[in-house]
DNA sequence: ATAAATGCAAAATCTTTGCTGTTCG
DNA sequence: CGAACAGCAAAGATTTTGCATTTAT
């Protein structure tokens, strides 16, 4: 099943409506590879439909960050970025430098934040792992390790 | 040496002027036991000094981050909290039915993270982990483990 | 048919900034 | 004295919302 369909059977799951102006916003949201904001979102939508208005993104991106489809994150103070809501958990690295994204993952981390969480008599709701970090050539072309 | 002393110190040697205003948010911010934002910063100030505007709190606070002295935090979205800079680093679980903040050290997670980073080809600059949990016994009194 | 969704513009929030007058060093 | 700082109000930036109209079911 395409993502695509995955997500739209979602939406039908919880009733919300097809409109013409979701499905082009579903699918650049299904084709992002990034984490694009609500800016790049709507520039993305409107290339393939111009009447989509931006509160039609803002209002739609919320109704899918309500039932569990995007997930939101604040990589830069006070601008939002999405992504669908992955499979598998994972957390993020931030290139300071490009503004690029790498996702990764690591049990051990989750592992000793229950833990915490434990030892302070509470249960992890949810949890934010943001790394910034600079690339250790700077200004390079990267080697593969 | 106290706290406030200290911070006063530290913005001498950036050869900030000691304003009166300034000294008074200076005095709130050494005092503070939690993550207050900008309106908190403004309410506890302007209680000791009515004249102090929002303006030169946000200036001010802006300054101080810059020089080190605060370090800014994004526990709920498009709000900025604060804190004096901690010696010793440590992260946050924010109870998510009373919005009170845990600080918590965990240097096995700094570890890992630095792995990670290293395995990337990543230097870390900084980074942001926020547990959010509800207590183990919601509406209660907690007892201690 | 009707409840939901859209577009538009206005409003709401949070933060920054231009300007003028004041103050620290 | 001169650069830095303060207050105020206006402007920016992002996000939400009221309202009239359109649309999906």
């Amino acid at each position: 099943m395409s993502k695509l369909a995955e997500i739209e059977r979602r939406c039908a799951d919880h009733k919300l409506r097809m409109t013409k102006q979701r499905r082009v916003l579903l699918r650049v949201i299904a084709q992002a590879k990034d984490h694009p904001d609500i800016e790049k979102l709507h520039r993305r939508t409107r290339f393939i439909d111009p009447t989509v208005s931006l509160a039609t993104i803002y209002r739609t991106v919320r109704l899918l960050e309500g039932i569990g489809v995007l997930q939101r994150h604040e990589f830069t103070a006070g601008r939002s970025c999405y992504e669908v809501t992955p499979k598998r958990h994972h957390d993020h690295l931030i290139d300071v430098e490009s503004g690029s994204v790498i996702e990764f993952r690591c049990p051990e981390i989750e592992r000793l934040q229950a833990e915490i969480a434990r030892r302070y008599g509470y249960r992890i709701i949810d949890h934010r792992l943001d790394i910034y970090a600079a690339p250790l050539q700077s200004s390079r072309k990267r080697q593969s390790s």
